[in-house]
RNA sequence: CGGGGUGUAGCGCAGUUUGGUUUAGCGCACCUGCUUUGGGAGCAGGGGGUCGGAGGUUCAAAUCCUCUCACCCCGACCA
């Protein structure tokens, strides 16, 4: 892609209303553009990175065995009336009617949605477990919107639904996805922790989130480094300095614990607790039959009986999982995209477009990274030196080819590295080998999908 | 919803206290020309705002008053 046919509109200043690096940097670096309090337009750029994302955790889930599909964003409201959150969720709800005055909502969330469909079809023990999925626009009318995508309005999620005949069914999916998860936030290259927390209006017996570890995180997180327990902070227990279980400080709501302090040590081993802040991206739950009861959904058992299906839930933020990054990658220069979901994998920047012979060798250059379908963002424009390398910095591409002086000189390029500006210097006949080295280095293969292993 | 704050050109801001020489200004960005091009270039010329909106006070309002809208931050709340 030429950077001068391309639409990246880069700010060289702070917009005012973005307090946090993640909600600055997509601005500046021209991802995103704000229509309305939490509400985005995702630009070219932005819209790239999303559907890296969008790909790895769509592979992830195919290899667990989870089939894709779509659901509507307009929900009627005799389901969530029988659900009883029709009620339950409150001002949060986007709701709207139709020209027959009928109720409708904007989707928060699809449990009800997939329920009433999985229950028309899916009758016997024979068709299960089944585990569906989307990746999907949701709405939730926020209290208070903030620090850009991380809190939106209107935002991006992969939800996954899975139906199975019995707990030990759901305990094997939970723990694919479970596993899954993980594999997205290694693959994509985020440091993050899996915590116990609260079911909240999901509702279930219990769940795990998945925390992407960053100073600006809105969660607080508890975990030990001695036995690995780890919980959200409403969930944890500790023993305070004392020795004994803290009870008369805040009592949470289960009564049984309280809230740790720094100093704290955990009620399993007795190792001093870590509390650390985090970006809640993704959230996995047991709900067993509290929709499956409500909205009818039954199969016939093998033993002929009817039964409740047995239900999971399983979430991850698409447009949370980008701004976290950043959050987490990046410098006082701009963002550090991690090659798994980085727009560009090559930034090729020529110094000047005035010098015939060095953008013949750039075209020629540009020509051969895409033969090596390398995706390549060419920074053909007629403007200074200077303005291309700050751009580059904020936007953050892992390779830079530099093509000036120097190549006239000696025809080798520069190549510099965004995450540690290390460079090198390489010719042209070895770029095929130098990128051959750098996505070894930096692929994190698909997990083997379940269905193509059969 | 409670508390705090901000709305002046695409972005960042000054001007508002004390109404009037400001035909509303500055930096960046944008357009034209020339020179530049290895870390946000220089010179010259140019385009763009009616000051969030409505109403009011006044000879006169970006500036004072009333109402209203939007946005941001803290809190409660929240996957």
């Amino acid at each position: 892609m030429k950077f001068s046919q391309f639409f990246i509109p880069t700010l060289k200043e702070v917009p005012s209303e973005a307090e946090i690096p993640s909600h600055s940097l997509a601005l500046r670096a021209g991802l995103i553009r704000k229509v309305a309090s939490g509400i985005y337009s995702f630009l070219p750029l932005g819209f790239r990175i999303l559907k890296k994302i969008e790909e790895i955790i769509r592979q992830e889930m195919n290899s667990t065995g989870a089939i894709e599909l779509f659901l509507p964003v307009i929900q009627p409201s005799d389901l969530w009336k029988k659900s009883g959150r029709w009620k339950e969720y409150g001002p949060e709800m986007f709701r709207l009617k139709d020209r027959n005055k009928r109720d409708f909502c904007l989707g928060p969330t699809h449990e009800e949605l997939i329920t009433y469909l999985v229950h028309l079809d899916l009758k016997s023990y024979k068709n299960l477990p089944v585990n569906l999925y989307q990746i999907q626009v949701k709405f939730r009318d926020e209290i208070r919107p903030r620090y850009g995508l991380l809190r939106a309005r209107e935002f991006i999620m992969k939800d996954a639904y899975s139906f199975c005949r019995n707990n030990d069914d759901l305990e094997v999916i939970y723990k694919k996805m479970y596993n899954a998860y993980c594999r997205i936030l290694e693959r994509i290259g985020l440091q993050y922790k899996v915590v116990e927390a609260d079911t909240g209006l999901i509702g279930g017996k219990f769940s795990h989130e998945f925390m992407v570890l960053a100073e600006n995180g809105e969660e607080r997180l508890v975990f030990c480094p001695g036995c690995g327990y780890s919980a959200n902070y409403e969930m944890s227990k500790s023993i305070s300095e004392s020795g004994k279980e803290n009870k008369d400080k805040k009592i949470n709501k289960w009564g049984d614990f309280t809230y740790p302090e720094q100093g704290d040590r955990c009620i399993n081993c007795g190792k001093e607790l870590k509390i650390e802040k985090g970006i809640e991206i993704g959230h996995i739950f047991k709900l067993g039959d509290k929709y499956s009861e409500k909205l009818d959904a039954r199969f016939l058992d093998v033993d002929g009986k009817l039964k409740p299906l047995v239900m999971g839930c399983y979430g991850i933020g698409v447009s949370r999982i980008l701004a976290a990054a950043i959050e987490q990658l990046h410098d006082d220069k701009g963002i550090i995209w991690p090659p798994s979901i980085a727009p560009f994998t090559v930034n090729i920047i020529v110094t000047t477009e005035k010098n015939k012979e060095l953008s013949k060798a750039s075209d020629m250059i540009y020509k051969t990274l895409k033969e090596l379908n390398v995706e390549v963002l060419y920074d053909d424009r007629d403007v200074s030196a200077g303005i291309k390398f700050k751009d580059s910095d904020l936007i953050g591409i892992p390779i830079r080819f530099i093509l000036g002086r120097k190549f006239l000189d000696s025809r080798l390029i520069d190549v510099e590295y965004r995450k540690d500006g290390k460079k090198v210097e390489l010719s042209v006949d070895s770029i095929p080998k130098f990128i051959k080295e750098f996505e070894t280095a930096n692929s994190l293969k698909p997990t083997q999908d379940e269905q193509s292993k059969k």
